[in-house]
RNA sequence: GGAGGGGUUCCCGAGCGGUCAAAGGGAUCAGACUGUAAAUCUGACGGCUCUGCCUUCGAAGGUUCGAAUCCUUCCCCCUCCA
């Protein structure tokens, strides 16, 4: 039992995997709003599944009534985190990395609310980073920490351990960077919470240490379950990669499909950890879904939820326009206005010339091949239908007979591999 | 700087002059079964103008009829010593 209600929720979700000092920060989030912060390093151009979780916590404190400071690593990027990474990373350039830094602002920030009394904040490790000189960093930061202690965390013990790999000096240091990060929000904007995954669990604590030792305060920390499968494999990647937060890089379509494929025995746990449903309501579904004795209802909840999350409603319901063409088994029932606003709203496809009619090109054209050779195997084994006919035929081409409407045709590989091919 | 060890196809990892597009495992994909599940079974898993040809075993040269395998130089990584 908790005394805030907020800890008491993310307890229940499963959301809390460590924690500093668990009973003063339960009492201090009781009793007053503060201010927390999660860090985002920009080591791609877009965020992917896996920071959905604290992006979302972030927003669980912000609806409590805390407030939320979302910062950007321009500085830590240019670093890289070694926490738990099995190798040394190669340095992404300055430029890349800033443009990298814009993109990942404006997807955390529909997430949050900057208006009112605990507005969120944006902040970037850069603008006290980028002009700080070596000598300054040593003096000032390095004499903190112990070397002795930095090298028994458990998130470097692989490199170090491991013989054929190690770890580079650069890389080694990012813990201070993290840690003055913490330091720094705590100076500027009274942070004394910082959240993060619990692979940060050793960056987080360096940062409540250097806290301490600079400025005197108590600050906590708080991390967040990695988000594993019941399977084994690794959460949040498919066949075409990693599930992004990037309409343009994950659309919306795929998106909800990536929901709605989750396993039975994972997606009580994910609609805890991205849905903003209540435990209770989550506990009435699954206990529907058991007694039900049919197809779980879980999963389309889960789908729904998220997609809205992310995309918004328009997209959901674009998304669930195509799904539901597709796999209700009646493309006859497609007038032409449909095709067209399935290609409208994001349905994987391709334009081709309708000199362009093989099958086999077809395929890669529309990437659900990676090569001719795969297009042929996936041919040959039955996979492919056109409009719905099976294709086995090598040599098979598309003619007006495949052409829905004189313009479109649906092309499926496998189970549940779509493409929309539009005829010029 | 010195002495050893190592860089193999998505990952791990065998191969150490021809029978190697390269064992085995994992991941992935497809088929059957199903709920657009799970489990299980089967098959595929460098590319192409596909009974053959082309490209790949850190990079570039070389030896050889023939190299992932031998030699030279270079790049990178690890361990120990400084």
């Amino acid at each position: 039992m908790y005394q805030s209600p907020l800890v008491q929720d993310l307890h229940d979700r499963g959301l809390i995997a460590q924690t500093t000092d668990a009973q003063a920060l339960d009492a201090l989030l009781a009793k007053e709003s503060v201010t927390l912060y999660c860090g985002f390093d920009p080591t791609a151009d877009s965020l992917h599944l896996g920071h959905l979780v604290p992006v979302l916590v972030l927003k669980r404190f912000q609806q409590a009534g805390h407030k939320p400071i979302a910062l950007v690593g321009g500085a830590t990027g240019m670093i890289g985190d070694p926490s738990f990474k099995a190798t040394e990373r190669k340095l992404n350039t300055p430029d890349v990395i800033a443009s990298w830094v814009d993109k990942i602002r404006g997807q955390v920030a529909p997430f949050l609310n900057f208006e009112g009394s605990n507005a969120a904040v944006m902040a970037n490790n850069y603008d006290w980073f980028g002009g700080m000189g070596a000598l300054e960093f040593l003096r000032d930061i390095g004499k903190h920490f112990s070397v002795n202690t930095m090298i028994k965390k458990e998130s470097v013990q692989q490199r170090l351990n491991r013989d054929d790999q190690g770890i580079s000096y650069t890389e080694f240091s990012y813990s201070l960077l993290q840690g003055y990060d913490f330091a720094k929000l705590n100076e500027l904007h009274g942070c004394v919470l910082q959240i993060g995954g619990s692979d940060q669990w050793g960056n987080i604590v360096a940062g409540t240490d250097l806290t301490r030792r600079l400025h005197q305060k108590q600050v906590y920390g708080l991390t967040l379950p990695l988000v594993t499968k019941s399977d084994g494999t690794k959460f949040g990647k498919t066949e075409s990669g990693a599930i992004w937060l990037d309409p343009k890089k994950t659309s919306p379509y795929a998106f909800y499909q990536f929901w709605l494929n989750t396993a039975d025995a994972d997606v009580y746990k994910f609609m805890h950890y991205f849905t903003f449903l209540s435990v209770a309501e989550i506990k009435a579904i699954e206990e529907a879904d058991k007694a039900s004795g049919k197809k779980p209802e879980a999963q389309r909840i889960l789908a729904e939820q998220a997609t809205e999350l992310v995309h918004g409603k328009a997209a959901l319901a674009a998304a669930q326009r195509i799904s539901e063409s597709l796999f209700s088994g009646s493309l006859d029932a497609l007038t032409e206005s449909d095709l067209e606003q399935l290609a409208q709203d994001g349905m994987p496809g391709v334009q081709l010339e309708k000199s362009a009619d093989g099958l086999i090109d077809a395929l890669v054209a529309a990437d659900l091949a990676k090569s001719k050779s795969e297009a042929r195997t996936f041919i040959q084994s039955g996979s492919v239908t056109i409009n719905g006919v099976k294709a086995d035929a090598l040599d098979k081409t598309f003619g007006d007979a495949e052409r829905l409407f004189g313009r479109f045709s649906v092309i499926r590989r496998g189970k549940k591999n779509y493409g929309l091919i539009s005829w010029q």
